[in-house]
DNA sequence: AAGCTGGCCAACCGCCAACCC
DNA sequence: AGGGTTGGCGGTTGGCCAGCT
Protein backbone atom coordinates (compact mmCIF):
# COMPACT_ATOMS: atom_id res chain seq x y z
CA UNK A 1 0.00 0.00 0.00
CA UNK A 2 1.36 3.55 -0.78
CA UNK A 3 2.01 6.17 1.60
CA UNK A 4 -0.71 8.57 2.24
CA UNK A 5 -0.14 11.88 1.81
CA UNK A 6 0.83 14.27 5.25
CA UNK A 7 -2.44 16.07 4.01
CA UNK A 8 -5.17 15.77 1.88
CA UNK A 9 -4.22 18.98 0.33
CA UNK A 10 -8.02 20.03 -0.20
CA UNK A 11 -7.90 23.97 1.35
CA UNK A 12 -4.22 23.58 2.55
CA UNK A 13 -2.04 26.62 1.64
CA UNK A 14 1.00 26.71 -0.59
CA UNK A 15 3.26 29.29 -1.28
CA UNK A 16 5.32 32.03 0.83
CA UNK A 17 4.02 32.32 4.39
CA UNK A 18 3.02 36.12 5.88
CA UNK A 19 4.27 37.40 8.75
CA UNK A 20 0.36 36.54 10.17
CA UNK A 21 1.17 32.62 9.54
CA UNK A 22 5.02 33.08 11.21
CA UNK A 23 3.03 34.99 14.32
CA UNK A 24 0.34 32.48 14.91
CA UNK A 25 2.79 29.15 14.49
CA UNK A 26 5.56 31.06 16.92
CA UNK A 27 2.51 31.74 19.08
CA UNK A 28 1.31 28.15 19.43
CA UNK A 29 5.07 26.42 19.36
CA UNK A 30 5.69 28.85 22.79
CA UNK A 31 3.22 27.53 24.50
CA UNK A 32 3.25 24.00 23.09
CA UNK A 33 6.57 23.34 21.83
CA UNK A 34 7.39 21.57 18.69
CA UNK A 35 5.93 18.78 18.76
CA UNK A 36 3.24 16.50 17.52
CA UNK A 37 2.91 18.67 14.21
CA UNK A 38 -0.19 17.33 13.12
CA UNK A 39 -2.09 18.91 15.54
CA UNK A 40 -1.08 22.03 14.66
CA UNK A 41 -3.05 22.83 11.73
CA UNK A 42 -6.05 22.29 13.81
CA UNK A 43 -5.27 23.97 16.61
CA UNK A 44 -3.85 27.24 15.12
CA UNK A 45 -6.47 27.53 12.49
CA UNK A 46 -3.71 27.53 9.92
CA UNK A 47 -4.68 26.46 6.10
CA UNK A 48 -0.98 24.61 6.20
CA UNK A 49 -0.26 21.04 6.34
CA UNK A 50 1.88 19.88 9.44
CA UNK A 51 5.04 19.16 7.38
CA UNK A 52 4.80 22.89 6.44
CA UNK A 53 4.21 23.50 9.53
CA UNK A 54 7.37 21.77 10.60
CA UNK A 55 9.41 23.29 7.80
CA UNK A 56 8.52 26.73 8.60
CA UNK A 57 9.78 26.27 11.82
CA UNK A 58 13.10 24.18 11.74
CA UNK A 59 14.21 26.40 8.58
CA UNK A 60 13.00 29.46 9.42
CA UNK A 61 11.24 30.61 12.67
CA UNK A 62 13.00 28.35 14.91
CA UNK A 63 15.52 30.65 17.95
CA UNK A 64 19.23 30.49 17.15
CA UNK A 65 19.09 30.66 13.35
CA UNK A 66 22.15 32.90 11.58
CA UNK A 67 20.52 34.35 8.76
CA UNK A 68 22.81 36.15 5.91
CA UNK A 69 26.01 35.27 4.20
CA UNK A 70 28.26 32.42 5.40
CA UNK A 71 31.51 33.97 6.87
CA UNK A 72 34.68 32.49 5.35
CA UNK A 73 35.20 30.15 8.39
CA UNK A 74 31.86 28.69 7.89
CA UNK A 75 32.45 28.10 4.38
CA UNK A 76 35.21 26.18 4.62
CA UNK A 77 33.88 23.95 7.39
CA UNK A 78 30.79 23.31 4.98
CA UNK A 79 33.53 22.39 2.49
CA UNK A 80 35.89 20.12 4.48
CA UNK A 81 32.66 18.16 5.34
CA UNK A 82 30.94 17.81 2.30
CA UNK A 83 34.11 16.29 0.99
CA UNK A 84 33.95 14.02 4.19
CA UNK A 85 30.29 13.08 4.74
CA UNK A 86 28.94 13.61 0.67
CA UNK A 87 25.77 15.65 0.80
CA UNK A 88 24.03 14.72 4.11
CA UNK A 89 23.50 18.21 4.76
CA UNK A 90 21.67 17.35 7.91
CA UNK A 91 24.59 15.95 9.23
CA UNK A 92 26.53 18.60 8.33
CA UNK A 93 24.68 21.29 9.79
CA UNK A 94 25.10 19.47 12.89
CA UNK A 95 28.60 21.01 12.94
CA UNK A 96 27.31 24.86 12.36
CA UNK A 97 23.87 25.09 14.70
CA UNK A 98 23.40 28.34 13.79
CA UNK A 99 22.54 26.98 10.35
CA UNK A 100 20.04 24.79 8.70
CA UNK A 101 20.76 21.99 6.57
CA UNK A 102 18.38 23.74 3.77
CA UNK A 103 20.49 27.08 3.92
CA UNK A 104 23.72 25.14 3.87
CA UNK A 105 22.39 22.61 1.13
CA UNK A 106 21.31 25.62 -0.90
CA UNK A 107 24.75 27.44 0.00
CA UNK A 108 26.27 24.35 -1.76
CA UNK A 109 24.30 24.45 -4.37
CA UNK A 110 24.32 28.28 -5.27
CA UNK A 111 27.57 29.39 -4.48
CA UNK A 112 30.33 26.96 -3.28
CA UNK A 113 30.08 24.21 -5.98
CA UNK A 114 30.11 26.74 -8.62
CA UNK A 115 32.97 28.13 -7.01
CA UNK A 116 34.62 25.17 -6.36
CA UNK A 117 34.11 23.93 -10.13
CA UNK A 118 34.96 27.28 -11.23
CA UNK A 119 38.46 27.07 -9.56
CA UNK A 120 39.28 23.49 -11.16
CA UNK A 121 37.80 23.87 -14.45
CA UNK A 122 40.39 27.53 -14.08
CA UNK A 123 43.19 25.49 -12.97
CA UNK A 124 42.76 22.70 -15.56
CA UNK A 125 42.84 25.17 -18.34
CA UNK A 126 45.50 27.15 -16.60
CA UNK A 127 47.46 23.76 -17.26
CA UNK A 128 50.35 24.40 -14.62
CA UNK A 129 50.52 21.95 -12.08
CA UNK A 130 52.68 22.16 -8.71
CA UNK A 131 54.78 19.46 -7.01
CA UNK A 132 51.94 18.65 -5.01
CA UNK A 133 49.62 17.72 -8.13
CA UNK A 134 47.79 21.09 -7.71
CA UNK A 135 48.21 23.96 -10.53
CA UNK A 136 49.72 26.51 -9.75
CA UNK A 137 47.67 29.50 -8.75
CA UNK A 138 49.59 32.75 -7.25
CA UNK A 139 46.23 34.72 -6.88
CA UNK A 140 44.11 32.10 -4.51
CA UNK A 141 46.48 31.04 -2.23
CA UNK A 142 43.91 29.90 0.14
CA UNK A 143 41.63 28.25 -2.50
CA UNK A 144 44.45 25.83 -3.74
CA UNK A 145 44.77 25.28 0.10
CA UNK A 146 40.86 24.52 -0.32
CA UNK A 147 41.67 21.96 -3.10
CA UNK A 148 44.06 20.05 -1.41
CA UNK A 149 42.15 19.85 1.59
CA UNK A 150 39.10 18.33 -0.42
CA UNK A 151 41.73 16.13 -2.35
CA UNK A 152 42.58 14.93 0.85
CA UNK A 153 39.56 14.46 2.53
CA UNK A 154 37.92 12.75 -0.42
CA UNK A 155 40.88 10.22 -0.33
CA UNK A 156 40.74 9.92 3.52
CA UNK A 157 37.06 9.03 3.09
CA UNK A 158 37.73 6.69 0.02
CA UNK A 159 40.17 4.64 2.28
CA UNK A 160 38.49 4.66 4.98
CA UNK A 161 34.99 3.68 3.03
CA UNK A 162 36.63 0.73 1.12
CA UNK A 163 39.37 -0.79 4.15
CA UNK A 164 38.51 -4.54 4.33
CA UNK A 165 39.25 -4.69 7.79
CA UNK A 166 37.46 -3.51 10.81
CA UNK A 167 40.08 -3.78 13.11
CA UNK A 168 41.99 -0.89 14.74
CA UNK A 169 45.14 -0.58 15.00
CA UNK A 170 46.10 1.83 18.00
CA UNK A 171 50.00 2.69 18.77
CA UNK A 172 50.57 4.34 22.02
CA UNK A 173 52.48 7.79 22.48
CA UNK A 174 51.98 9.25 25.54
CA UNK A 175 54.59 11.61 24.75
CA UNK A 176 52.58 13.08 22.18
CA UNK A 177 49.73 13.99 24.29
CA UNK A 178 49.47 17.56 24.62
CA UNK A 179 47.67 16.64 27.88
CA UNK A 180 45.66 19.30 29.97
CA UNK A 181 44.48 16.36 31.84
CA UNK A 182 44.20 16.43 35.57
CA UNK A 183 41.30 14.73 36.56
CA UNK A 184 41.53 12.81 40.01
CA UNK A 185 40.69 9.34 40.78
CA UNK A 186 42.24 6.51 38.76
CA UNK A 187 44.99 6.72 36.65
CA UNK A 188 43.29 6.95 33.24
CA UNK A 189 44.92 4.14 30.63
CA UNK A 190 47.52 6.41 28.59
CA UNK A 191 46.20 8.00 25.68
CA UNK A 192 46.45 6.17 21.95
CA UNK A 193 46.70 8.10 18.59
CA UNK A 194 46.71 7.15 15.33
CA UNK A 195 50.01 7.67 13.75
CA UNK A 196 50.13 6.13 10.39
CA UNK A 197 47.57 6.81 7.24
CA UNK A 198 46.58 2.76 7.74
CA UNK A 199 45.32 4.01 11.15
CA UNK A 200 43.59 7.10 10.04
CA UNK A 201 41.32 5.02 7.49
CA UNK A 202 40.14 2.23 10.09
CA UNK A 203 39.03 5.56 12.77
CA UNK A 204 37.64 7.49 9.69
CA UNK A 205 35.96 4.15 8.99
CA UNK A 206 34.44 3.85 12.25
CA UNK A 207 33.46 7.12 12.36
CA UNK A 208 31.56 6.62 9.20
CA UNK A 209 29.07 4.37 10.22
CA UNK A 210 28.08 6.36 13.52
CA UNK A 211 25.33 9.19 12.93
CA UNK A 212 27.14 12.57 13.11
CA UNK A 213 26.85 14.21 17.02
CA UNK A 214 25.65 17.66 17.54
CA UNK A 215 28.20 20.19 18.48
CA UNK A 216 27.04 20.70 21.67
CA UNK A 217 27.94 17.20 22.77
CA UNK A 218 31.58 18.34 21.41
CA UNK A 219 33.12 15.83 19.61
CA UNK A 220 33.14 14.13 16.44
CA UNK A 221 32.05 10.43 15.49
CA UNK A 222 31.53 7.66 17.90
CA UNK A 223 32.86 8.85 21.01
CA UNK A 224 29.86 9.53 23.64
CA UNK A 225 28.52 6.38 23.44
CA UNK A 226 28.87 3.74 25.56
CA UNK A 227 29.03 0.77 23.21
CA UNK A 228 31.25 2.48 21.35
CA UNK A 229 34.83 2.60 21.16
CA UNK A 230 35.41 5.78 22.95
CA UNK A 231 36.48 7.18 20.28
CA UNK A 232 36.62 10.78 18.97
CA UNK A 233 37.94 11.53 15.60
CA UNK A 234 38.10 14.86 14.09
CA UNK A 235 39.42 14.73 10.20
CA UNK A 236 40.69 17.60 8.57
CA UNK A 237 43.52 19.55 7.25
CA UNK A 238 45.82 22.55 8.79
CA UNK A 239 46.59 25.32 7.11
CA UNK A 240 47.74 28.88 7.85
CA UNK A 241 44.53 29.61 7.52
CA UNK A 242 43.71 27.91 10.31
CA UNK A 243 40.53 26.14 8.67
CA UNK A 244 40.96 22.60 11.17
CA UNK A 245 41.35 25.20 14.00
CA UNK A 246 38.39 26.47 13.41
CA UNK A 247 36.83 22.99 13.55
CA UNK A 248 38.58 22.04 16.85
CA UNK A 249 37.27 25.70 18.14
CA UNK A 250 33.55 25.17 17.45
CA UNK A 251 33.35 22.00 19.11
CA UNK A 252 33.86 23.49 22.89
CA UNK A 253 35.28 20.38 24.34
CA UNK A 254 33.39 19.34 27.27
CA UNK A 255 35.75 19.96 30.65
CA UNK A 256 34.82 16.75 32.01
CA UNK A 257 36.76 15.29 29.34
CA UNK A 258 39.00 12.31 30.90
CA UNK A 259 41.69 13.02 28.60
CA UNK A 260 42.66 16.44 27.03
CA UNK A 261 42.62 16.28 23.10
CA UNK A 262 45.62 14.46 21.43
CA UNK A 263 46.89 15.78 18.35
CA UNK A 264 48.86 14.04 15.77
CA UNK A 265 49.97 16.06 12.82
CA UNK A 266 50.64 13.47 10.21
CA UNK A 267 52.98 14.75 7.57
CA UNK A 268 52.19 12.20 4.83
CA UNK A 269 52.68 12.29 0.73
CA UNK A 270 50.26 9.61 0.60
CA UNK A 271 47.37 11.72 1.35
CA UNK A 272 48.69 14.44 -0.59
CA UNK A 273 49.32 16.60 2.32
CA UNK A 274 51.63 19.46 1.37
CA UNK A 275 53.48 21.77 3.66
CA UNK A 276 50.39 23.55 3.90
CA UNK A 277 48.24 20.42 4.54
CA UNK A 278 48.05 17.88 7.07
CA UNK A 279 45.31 15.27 8.30
CA UNK A 280 44.94 15.93 11.87
CA UNK A 281 43.10 13.31 14.08
CA UNK A 282 41.74 14.08 17.34
CA UNK A 283 41.21 10.50 19.83
CA UNK A 284 39.81 11.16 23.02
CA UNK A 285 38.65 8.07 24.95
CA UNK A 286 35.46 10.33 27.11
CA UNK A 287 35.43 7.96 29.74
CA UNK A 288 38.09 6.18 31.54
CA UNK A 289 35.84 4.95 34.95
CA UNK A 290 34.54 2.37 32.61
C1' DA B 1 10.72 50.80 -21.16
C1' DA B 2 9.93 46.20 -21.90
C1' DG B 3 11.28 41.61 -22.35
C1' DC B 4 14.63 38.10 -21.34
C1' DT B 5 17.85 35.50 -18.57
C1' DG B 6 20.04 33.66 -14.74
C1' DG B 7 20.81 33.57 -9.72
C1' DC B 8 19.00 32.92 -5.36
C1' DC B 9 16.40 30.72 -1.86
C1' DA B 10 12.04 29.44 0.51
C1' DA B 11 9.12 25.90 0.08
C1' DC B 12 7.50 21.62 -1.76
C1' DC B 13 7.84 16.62 -2.97
C1' DG B 14 8.71 12.02 -2.22
C1' DC B 15 11.30 8.55 0.10
C1' DC B 16 12.48 6.27 4.28
C1' DA B 17 13.36 5.01 9.07
C1' DA B 18 11.54 5.30 13.54
C1' DC B 19 7.77 5.27 16.27
C1' DC B 20 3.16 4.08 17.90
C1' DC B 21 -0.83 1.41 18.63
C1' DA C 1 4.39 -8.58 14.99
C1' DG C 2 2.82 -5.70 11.69
C1' DG C 3 0.60 -1.96 9.56
C1' DG C 4 -0.24 2.93 9.81
C1' DT C 5 1.61 7.45 11.00
C1' DT C 6 5.00 10.89 11.85
C1' DG C 7 9.10 13.33 11.40
C1' DG C 8 13.59 13.75 9.10
C1' DC C 9 16.08 14.15 5.06
C1' DG C 10 17.83 15.23 0.33
C1' DG C 11 16.48 16.59 -4.24
C1' DT C 12 13.87 19.68 -6.86
C1' DT C 13 10.83 23.43 -8.09
C1' DG C 14 9.01 27.89 -8.76
C1' DG C 15 8.63 32.70 -7.73
C1' DC C 16 11.06 36.87 -7.03
C1' DC C 17 14.55 39.99 -8.29
C1' DA C 18 18.52 42.14 -10.43
C1' DG C 19 21.14 42.72 -14.41
C1' DC C 20 21.41 42.71 -19.26
C1' DT C 21 19.89 43.43 -24.06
Amino acid sequence: MGRLPCCDNIGVKKGPWTPEEDLILVSYIQEHGPSNWRCVPTNTGLSRCSKSCRLRWTNYLRPGIKRGNFTRHEEKLIIHLQALLGNRWAAIASYLPERTDNDIKNYWNTHLKKKLLGKINQETYAGGAAADGFPVNEKGQWERRLQTDINMAKKALHEALYMEKPTFIYESNPSSCSSSHSSGGGQPPPPTYASSTENISRLLENWMRKPAKPLEDASFGPANSAESTQLSVACGSLSSEGSVFQVESKLSLDPDLQYSLIETWLLDDNYGGGQDSNLMLHHLPLDASD
